[in-house]
DNA sequence: ATCTATAATTTTAATGTCCAAATATTGAGT
DNA sequence: ACTCAATATTTGGACATTAAAATTATAGAT
């Protein structure tokens, strides 16, 4: 608890100069904030795991998939993130023994990560702590854990995703 | 403009698992993934000013103040941001010459930043620029933009914000 | 006066993200 | 076959963030 919102201080003082953009200026600075508080919530589950939420969603996406495998690009599409922070958690993932990595025998230039029985292992605990602590979501009940999504969908649509 | 969206992809995976929880999954991967990328658009404005968004946030900051400075763990306070990381913008906003550092008179363990008529200049003409870009958040409306506000607000004030 | 707990800031070290450039491989056209 | 543009991934560089330790200064108690 804070004794004043920062984010209702700046839209009042973004109000008394440029009243026409406050708006818009107060639901980017709520997406930031809010973005951090829930990351750091969510690490705090992972902690016990050692995992980051990154590492998590991408081991999570290899255990989803059938053959649990998929090339290093997909899951930059899939997880939407730079080709480059797949390199990263999956380098981590790897040296821990969670994933394994091998060329394509279709496109060697296709690196195909692979998730290991630990790595499967790890992914079900990891996924039951998220899910009994919510997400760090707790406070919310579905519908208004929903109505988070739709209004961010919105946003989504008009910054060209989706 | 992708094929298929993601998000919606993983609350399919997710409900058919753990169908309670999809709910509250999908709402942070939903605020993940619009910070990325708002951060990304506003950066994009901020690019021919030389400044990332915290170091705007700061500066803008600065000049709101009756003095044009503030002491280093105030500004973290109102931006909400860890004391470390205000000690990295505004040394770089010194390098620059947008800021000057000085030990308060008061309390020598206190640092006051200072924002200088350079700085002043760069924060306006940034300042506009975004206002300009309507933040990258131009697809919409002023009552669209508030609605993600007190969406996010109900989120915050369960997660211990506000 | 002196000691000690508290406070403000910086430094250090570990991570994570993105971009741009480099490397390797494929596939299409000639 | 041969050339060349396109594709997949990694590497190196620039930043940002955090936690924890170190530094310096203040203020309250004895």
């Amino acid at each position: 608890m804070v004794e004043f919102d920062p984010i209702t201080e700046a839209h009042r003082q973004w109000s008394a100069r440029w009243p026409e953009h406050a708006d818009h200026m107060t639901a980017i600075t709520s997406v930031m904030r809010v973005q951090q508080l829930l990351l750091a919530r969510v690490e705090d589950v992972l902690k016990p795991h050692s995992l980051t939420f990154a590492a998590f969603e991408a081991l999570r996406l290899l255990a989803f998939t059938r053959h649990g495998s998929l090339p290093m690009g997909k899951m930059g599409e899939r997880l939407m993130v730079h080709p480059a922070s797949v390199t990263n958690a999956i380098r981590k993932l790897e040296s821990r023994g969670l994933v394994e990595r091998r060329l394509s025998p279709d496109d060697r230039r296709v690196v195909l990560a692979t998730i290991t029985e630990g790595g499967r292992a790890v992914a079900a605990e990891a996924t039951d702590a998220l899910n009994q602590a919510d997400f760090g979501l707790a406070g919310l009940t579905r519908e208004q854990a929903a109505e988070v999504t739709v209004t961010l969908r919105l946003l989504r649509t008009t910054a060209g995703d989706v």
